[in-house]
DNA sequence: ATAGCAAGGTTTATAATATAAACCAAATTA
DNA sequence: TAATTTGGTTTATATTATAAACCTTGCTAT
C-alpha cells in the first residue's frame, strides 16, 4: 500500500539538495546555501550524509583562494531520487477524495 | 525556492495514516495499522500528535465489546495536507532535467 | 607586522523525533 | 482461575536534525 520513504531523502533540507543538483550539474556549497536558507553547520552535515551515501561526490576546490566545495549528483543518487519520488506517489495519489 | 514542509506531516508514518483518512472518511486504529505496518505504540503516538495539532479528531467507542478507536480527518487536516503536497511540488517538480 | 574581521566551512553539543519495548485493562479461552 | 488475546497507551532508547561554537586562511586597516 505505502511504500518505504529513503530515509536519507526524506528529509527537507537533504531533499532541497538533490532537487537543487538535478537541475544543476553541479553546485557550490555557498550557492545551496542561499538557496536552500540552511545554516552552514547544518548543510555541511547534510551534505556528508549524502555523500557517505553515494548520492552526490562532493569536490573541494579553490575559487581563487578562496576554498569552494562543488557538489554533483551521482547515478545511484539520481536514481534514488526517483524512486523517492515514485514511493512519495503512494502517499499523495489519494484514490478519490 | 523551497517551501517549508509542514514537519507534522512530512513523517512517513503521520503521512501514511494521514493519506489513509483523506480517501476512506473514517478509518479504525486497526485498520490503520494493519494498513500502515506499523506497531500499534508507535500509531498510538502518531494519532495523537495528529490529534493534538487538530489534523485528526479521535473517537473512542467500542465494537461489541472490544474498544475501537475511530479516526477522522478535519477540515484543518485536509487543507494542511494539501499545502503540504503543494510545498512539496517545490521539491519535486525540477526544472528540466 | 599584527590586530581584527570576514569567508567558507567543520565539529560538536543539544533538542527534537521516531520507534519499539514494556506495560495495562478487559474479555475470551483452556 | 490461570493463561492468552485484543486493543491499545506509556515510557525508554536510539536516531536525527539543527545551530552554536569553532577552525583556517586570507584580507584590511593601523
Amino acid at each position: 500500500m505505502f511504500k518505504p520513504l529513503d530515509p536519507l531523502l526524506h528529509s527537507e533540507l537533504r531533499l532541497a539538495v538533490m532537487s537543487l543538483l538535478i537541475s544543476t550539474e553541479e553546485a557550490e556549497f555557498i550557492y545551496i546555501k542561499e538557496q536552500t536558507g540552511a545554516t552552514a553547520g547544518n548543510l555541511s552535515v547534510q551534505i556528508d550524509k549524502l555523500s557517505s551515501a553515494g548520492y552526490i561526490e562532493v569536490e573541494k576546490t579553490f575559487k581563487g583562494k578562496k576554498p569552494c566545495t562543488l557538489c554533483r549528483i551521482t547515478p545511484a543518487g539520481l536514481k534514488a531520487f526517483e524512486e523517492y519520488v515514485e514511493s512519495l506517489r503512494s502517499y499523495l495519489e489519494v484514490p478519490r477524495k
